[in-house]
Order: C-alpha cells, then structure tokens, then sequence
DNA sequence: CGGTGGACCTGCTGGC
DNA sequence: TGCCAGCAGGTCCACC
C-alpha cells in the first residue's frame, strides 16, 4: 500500500499527537506476524514515553524513551492509526498500543505484508532493512548524475530500477509509473539506454510528483488511510496509474498496461519513448 | 553478479 | 445469483 508520500503523510499526523504520550499496555492480538514482531514486542514498548516520530523510506521510526526505537513497515495493507479507545475495533487489527489519555495506536494489516521491530537508537542503522536503503529523493545527494552514474550501467528496466530501495528510496508501483510519465520515458526502457537528458528529467519528476503527492495527503484507493485513518486525495490526480484504456490527460491517446516483473505498469505511448 | 519468478496473505472485482 | 480467477500500494528468496 503505502509509497513514501503515504508514511510521509501518517508520520506528519502521528507526529502532532504522540509525542509525550506514554504507552500503558500493548496487545499483540495476531501472533502470525511472520517472526518479525518478537515475542516480547509488547514489554518493549509498555512504559515508555513517545518521543518522536520520523521516516526513512517506506519506513516508520517512532522513537520512545528510554532508548527504543519502533520501526514499522507497513507492507502492502497495513495502517497505523490514532483513535480514541471508544473507536471501533476492527478485524485484522494486529497491535493494540494502549495510551495514558483514553486513545489508542492501531497496526491493522488484513495481508500481514507489514513488519514491526523494536531495536535501540543506536542500533537502527545495523537494521538489514534499513542498512541497505538508499538516499532520500529529497536530500541533496540525490541528483541526476548519481541517477545516471548508476542507471547508465543498469541493464533492468528503468522502472525496475527507480523501484530498487537501494538506488533511491520512496518509490512504489504509483509514483515510479507517474514519474517516468512526467518525464516521457516509457516503463520498459533499459536503464543504460534511457541517457543523460532522460535521467535528469526523471531525477527532477520524482521529488515533483512525491512532494505534489504529499499535499495533497498521498494517493487512497481502498486500503491507504492517514494517521487519523481519513483517505488521501492524489487518486483524483494521477496521470496514468491505474488508467488503462483511459484518455490521456495530456494528449488524448489510451493509456496502455504492460506487465513488469509480476506487476502492472502504466505509460501513454505517443507521451512516453 | 544480475535478472526472473514465485512466495508470502486477505479481500475485492469482474467475467462467466 | 454465485463462483472463481485474477489482481492489489511491497519485500524477500531460491534459482538459473
């Protein structure tokens, strides 16, 4: 489910609201975690103080004294909401983080894609998930020549490669079809061939669309919701994902759907090359 | 090493 | 109306 514009959004609203918060109990009602979410998750957690709330990729890292850090993933389906204890309860909801002032913090995940660890701070980076990820596509060490440097000895397709958290990092099957429409480079071009003018466009697209993304509080079609478990409004706004057949926006052509590893991907053909 | 294809899950939709 | 194949925002691993 959620790209970086959707954990953006949830890390913003869980930011206004928990630090200070402390956790009273937590109850872990899913024990088919997939061994991600250890057996003492829930006295990790009990008793601490939530400090802050940041992102790193696709990534949740909520801090909470002393020295523990909650890092979440939230797979394919997962939320995590802040509601009052009054809230109805749901199925597939997984983790129940009770607080000190009559609200909750939910993980719910019908697919169970999603991960959850708690580690200390200083043991954040050694996490292999978080280890290998790549720059933030709005820190300055991602530009075009870092893109090309790599792209031009990539044989994948360049939507496969804009993907790769270890390239860049943010990116899922949404944003990497509408950043490589806005950059008029067709999904299945081989990263070597897309050349130097290309990849500046696309390295230029992906911030655009990822901050444009966030304004307007990430992309809901049926699963995604925020912090506050309200839906996001980019759906009304995407250019060709999920659009096959439909009229491009920009040149009135069809958009077309070809799969790529498993996966749909999105492009006009007289737009993109 | 790189690339591919399947596995992991539940739920919803559309075609028959 | 009912059933079932196919597909869904992500990652990881085995295999060639």
């Amino acid at each position: 489910m959620p790209e970086l514009p959707e954990v953006e959004t949830i890390c913003r609203g869980l930011r206004q609201v928990l630090p200070g918060r402390e956790i009273v109990t937590v109850e872990v009602l899913e024990s088919r975690l997939r061994c991600r979410v250890p057996r003492d998750f829930a006295r990790e957690l009990e008793g601490r103080v939530f400090t802050d709330i940041r992102r790193r990729g696709k990534y949740l890292l909520i801090s909470l004294a002393p020295d523990r850090v909650w890092i979440a993933h939230l797979g394919m389906s997962g939320k995590l909401i802040y509601v009052k204890t009054t809230y109805p309860r749901e199925r597939h909801d997984h983790i129940i983080a009770t607080l000190d002032n009559g609200h909750e913090l939910r993980y719910h995940d019908p697919r169970r894609f999603g991960f959850s660890v708690v580690v200390r701070e200083a043991q954040v980076d050694e996490v292999p998930q978080i280890r290998h990820l790549g720059p933030e596509p709005f820190d300055e060490e991602f530009h075009d020549r870092y893109l090309y440097d790599l792209a031009s000895h990539s044989r994948r397709m360049i939507k496969d490669f804009i993907t790769d958290q270890r390239i860049l990092v943010g990116l899922g099957n949404i944003y990497a079809n509408e950043a490589l429409f806005h950059a008029g480079i067709r999904p299945t071009r081989r990263a070597w061939r897309v050349g130097r003018s290309g990849i500046k466009r696309i390295a230029e697209a992906i911030p655009r669309i990822l901050q444009e993304a966030i304004s307007w509080r990430g992309t809901s079609f049926s699963d995604y919701r925020d912090g506050e478990d309200r839906k996001g409004g980019f759906q009304e706004h995407l250019l060709v994902y999920g659009r096959e057949g439909e009229e491009c926006r920009v040149c009135s052509g069809r958009i077309k759907s070809v799969p790529i590893g498993n996966r749909s991907s999105f492009y006009c053909p007289s737009c993109q090359k």
